[in-house]
DNA sequence: TTTTATATGTAAAGTAACCTGACATAGCGT
DNA sequence: ACGCTATGTCAGGTTACTTTACATATAAAA
């Protein structure tokens, strides 16, 4: 279990989402439907959030409010994604498909390796950061 | 914003916090209607927890896993309240469990009303210490 | 200027998730 | 045997979310 499952969980619903980034759930939608996020669903098929969803619709408020449009922001987060391969090459193979069990499991495991958060306010940072160390 | 503010904001439902803590959606209403957790609730009424609830109702799963009845349980929570004053600057390891020795001695000093134990369980941090950096 | 595209608002109808309250019951201690 | 405790389950009602469709302000293009 590592960082990047912790982040990836799915956790929030759109309501809470809303609050933490402070966007329309038209807005959200949108952006899902522009592929530059896509959350998870329930059974139901409910949108869930994990943190790194949090995060980069916080990202994509603020490169909006800088001016680019929906392809633009698509090519920075895809450019983003590949400056990431971390390392560690291996994990690639345990992907985001966490059965509840293993989620409980890491919530209970405990973590030497607990994060360091920033000082960032919501509006304009990274909420994942905020939260979880990397 | 510091840890404790990040540590209880309401951010999940309670499909998500039975997931995680593995407790269904009776048990935990049920808690809460002891006086065990006090999660917010949205406009609409519906619970939010916290990181701190969700830590809380492993706690109180531990617990009832040792026997303890809602009684018990409450008067550890409370005690524990007592303890987090964080004037312990000690920053002690956690005691991860605590034996069912170290219950019953707890617990019968706190019904005899012979005063506190003096070591900080401390063990409130499941869960938030898996997030938030201390 | 007029047209077109973009990003967002709003409304409607349906469903998922949640709420409380009531009643049932297994397991335990007395 | 009895009662209590913790949990299950069902019913009826409400909230939160879903998609689809249409509206619109602004910006870019023609």
């Amino acid at each position: 279990m590592n960082d990047q499952d912790r982040r990836s969980m799915p956790l929030f619903s759109i309501g809470i989402v809303m609050k933490l980034t402070e966007l329309t759930a038209r807005q959200i939608r949108y952006y899902e439907a522009n592929d530059l996020i896509a959350p998870e669903r329930t059974k139901g098929n409910q949108r869930l959030f994990s943190f790194n969803d949090v995060d980069r619709l916080l990202q994509i408020k603020d490169l909006l409010d800088k001016g680019l449009n929906m392809a633009g922001i698509k090519l920075l987060l895809q450019e983003e994604e590949k400056e990431i391969p971390e390392a560690d090459s291996k994990k690639k193979k345990a992907p985001a498909n966490l059965s509840d069990k293993e989620l409980r499991t890491i919530l209970k495991n405990e973590l030497n390796d607990a994060g360091r958060y920033g000082r960032a306010s919501m509006r304009q940072g990274e909420l994942a950061r905020f939260f979880v160390k990397r």
